[in-house]
DNA sequence: CAACAATATGCGCAATTGCTCATGAAAGTT
DNA sequence: AACTTTCATGAGCAATTGCGCATATTGTTG
């Protein structure tokens, strides 16, 4: 065990420390390269496990892993064909989610190239 | 090492991998409860480490080592002040981020909620 | 400069995570 | 029922991460 924190000075916030509990997993959820791979995969539509594979390059087990994460969290949905499962994005929010992460991001890098530029 | 993923198969994409890297990156930075706490902690101002360790219950080092991660990544930005050192939040993009997550868990959380009440 | 206050950091540890390999489980085909 | 295809999952491993403790660093004050 190693989380050992001061239970104390809590108060003023509107969101409890559970909420933010949920939102951390949310983000970290997120905070997969091949995750975000397999959401941009499925961007076009819904896809087979193996349609998935083909798309990102993944191993089987690595992307099953992959997606039973994302469907627990809500973010993928899953519908089975035959002996195919088919995936899709369950939660389009996603996308804002997505091109608000970009722009920050690319607002980020542009401060660092500047930094090399100007100054 | 384990990582060692097919580099095929790529194609079809607006954005590229490493901007999806970066972009996972940026998620995982948010995806830390005390980090959000952090955060939520800046939303009223700017604040000093101690006053941030005040607020969160956090101890010194950890709040200290959160803070680098936050900083560096463009969240938060710093600004000294005799000892002390002034946090605030750098990137305003966030507050919209974690809107639209809060949606997302809320509805989710409705969706499991329902799982419950209704069948 | 000495002493002090506020913050950062090296180090080690325990927990988590992402991966591969192998195997299991479900559905379709013959 | 045996076989195949498609996907999920248990086991083990290496890397990462979050933490506390102690210590270094930076700035202030006497």
């Amino acid at each position: 065990m190693a989380k050992r924190e001061q239970v104390e000075g809590v108060s003023a916030g509107e969101i409890s420390d559970e909420a933010l509990d949920l939102i951390a997993t949310r983000f970290r959820v997120l905070g997969e390269p091949n995750r975000l791979k397999l959401i941009r995969a499925l961007e076009g539509g819904e896809l087979s496990v193996s349609g998935l594979i083909e798309a990102t390059g993944l191993t089987q087990a690595n992307a099953s892993r992959h997606l039973q994460t994302l469907t627990q969290s809500g973010i993928l949905g899953r519908r089975r064909d035959g002996t195919s499962v088919i995936y899709h994005i369950a939660d389009p929010g996603i996308f804002r989610l997505c091109e608000l992460v970009c722009g920050s991001v690319q607002t980020l890098l542009a401060r660092h190239a500047s930094a090399f530029t100007s100054n």
